[in-house]
RNA sequence: GGCCCCUUGGUCAAGCGGUUAAGACACCGGCCUUUCACGCCGGUAACAGGGGUUCGAGUCCCCUAGGGGUCACCA
């Protein structure tokens, strides 16, 4: 993605999208699927994405987000041209260092009358706008400071009050979005209020500044979530009052909890940080948020992300919000994780198992040994996560259910499981086990059944569970053995 | 409340005036198999409602209903 760098130099058909997220809390998946958007959209271009950092909510942002946020684009894949870590031609990144620059185009506006000092406190305005629910239903600010005098404004300022300044909306006047993917949306400026562009200390509003720094930066299309279409118009306002040149808009639909409420914490887990966590891998997540409002054109839903980079296209990103489906999630994550190789996995699961309370017994594994636990357990995996649940039957004591007693009340278990005491063979190759037990059914003109889940039962005390010569290998000849006398002790 | 967006099976979704209305997840059934899982095969299930336009409407228009967003000195 740094092809045009390389080149030198920007021109205006070049693709410059960015991701702007307030460093208020870890990355939602909501704002994971708009950066994800952003960057597919942007490398299928090979355009350039910024990494834009919006941290002027001085009461709630933190650097430590920062990080959280850059990190877990990072685990998804995503890569970005510009940015607070990257550095760029447009620095800084970060809003709260670019403060002078809002403050010049706020003064340039305050110059042209495009907009004016306002210093009613909040108390006031929060009184007007109660009011005007009550009766019109429409809290929009009234204007009381719209056309203050000079010399009001110059009192004002002199006794100290610290103003806040105000876009001066121009009256009846329509605004026309031409949204890639909702098409031609319009807006009534009646229906907006003069709003603060900068802050009575000193900082820009959201709207102001990212229009500033869309420009700025030369932003070419703006894909953003839905809830900010109708800030649309009044960021509209602020590129025409400053001869800007507008952007392309893009918006995507919100991602809804299973109750079609707008996902949040009580759905479960939000941040990308718990997904990795969970032991959801990065290149699921990654297909599985595409898939979340995009559809490919063909059947094929498992998607690299190459593919996903080639097939992307704002045409084909739907206009209806999506729930997000956990269970297809697991699916695909499964299908990811039979995709890796063994030693692959042998690597990524090895955290969760060490996490466990079955560390000490993983640790004690020789590396062959713990590559076959690996293979054993593979096919059983949803999550990273599901390793420790899969394995522990390998290294907790036989734990008998019921219906495994009673299975080992059969009349032939009795000579199987002698059988298997004295012939197991010294070995803890897994294909030769195998074939031992094989074997048994054979040499005792038994039915495969009568075999396998009788000494299934008699090892594990389980019903399920992986298969008999992954267990005895790991186990080794000793321990097996020693659990087969065990229950037929019990037996007699 | 005003404005704006959205509405195809339980979920993700294809469709872009004429189709038996794809596909995927989930679910159910079968097969495979030493169990479970995996895998394979098959099945149930949808155009929110009402008016138009049209020879013909999931597809175009209007209304209703429902859901969502926004109207902050939050982004």
């Amino acid at each position: 993605m740094n092809r045009n760098k390389k080149q030198g130099g920007y021109t205006l058909a070049d693709v410059r999208v960015r991701f702007a997220p307030s460093p208020t809390g870890p990355l939602h998946i909501g704002g994971a699927r708009s950066a994800l958007f952003n960057y597919l959209f942007a490398a299928h271009h090979q355009g350039a994405l910024v990494i834009r950092i919006e941290d002027t909510d001085i009461e709630r942002s933190q650097r430590e987000y920062e990080t959280e946020i850059l990190e877990s684009l990072t685990w998804l894949g995503l890569e970005w041209n510009e940015g607070i870590d990257t550095g760029g031609e447009f620095a800084p990144y970060r809003q709260m260092e670019r403060r002078d620059l809002y403050q010049n185009f706020s003064r340039e506006l305050l110059d042209q009358g495009g907009a004016y000092f306002c210093f009613c406190s909040q108390e006031d305005l929060e009184a007007e706008r109660q009011s005007l629910m009550e009766d019109k239903g429409m809290p929009l600010y009234q204007g009381k400071c719209r056309e203050l005098s000079i010399q009001e404004t110059e009192q004002r300022l002199a006794e100290g009050f610290k103003p806040s300044i105000r876009f001066r909306v121009p009256a009846n006047t329509v605004y026309v979005v031409d949204d890639l993917v909702r098409g031609r949306v319009s807006f009534d400026s009646d229906n907006i209020g003069d709003f603060i562009i900068m802050k009575s200390d000193g900082i820009p509003t959201y709207n102001f500044a990212v229009v500033v720094d869309d420009h700025l930066m030369k932003i070419t299309h703006v894909i953003r979530a839905e809830e900010h279409l109708s800030n649309t118009p009044r960021q509209l306002m602020l590129f025409d009052a400053l001869n800007f040149k507008r952007p392309q808009f893009a918006h995507i639909s919100l991602i809804l909890g299973s109750d079609r409420q707008k996902m949040s914490k009580r759905h479960g887990a939000t941040s990308m940080i718990q997904y990795r966590e969970m032991g959801y891998l990065p290149e699921a997540m990654f297909n599985f948020l595409a898939l979340l409002g995009w559809s490919p054109e063909g059947e094929e839903e498992i998607l690299s992300k190459e593919q996903l980079v080639q097939q992307f296209t704002l045409k084909r990103v739907a206009r209806h919000p999506a729930v997000f489906d956990v269970d297809k999630l697991n699916w695909l994550n499964q299908q990811y994780i039979k995709q890796k190789t063994i030693t692959e996995l042998k690597a990524l699961l090895k955290p969760f198992l060490l996490q466990s309370d079955l560390a000490p017994a993983v640790e004690a594994l020789d590396d062959a040994k713990y590559e076959l636990l690996v293979t054993a357990i593979r096919d059983y995996l949803v999550c990273l996560s599901d390793a420790p649940v899969h394995s522990r039957i390998f290294f907790t004591p036989r734990d008998e259910e019921p219906e495994a007693a009673a299975i080992l009340q059969g009349e032939k278990v009795m000579q199987v499981l002698q059988y298997f005491s004295r012939e197991l063979p010294e070995t803890d190759g897994v294909d030769e086990i195998a074939g031992f037990l094989k074997s048994i059914a054979k040499k005792n003109k038994l039915k495969p059944k009568e075999v396998f889940m009788p000494l299934r039962c008699a090892l594990t005390g389980q019903t399920k569970g992986p298969e008999l010569p992954y267990l005895i290998s790991i186990w080794g000849r000793e321990e097996t053995l020693r659990r087969m006398k065990q229950t037929m002790n019990l037996l007699l």
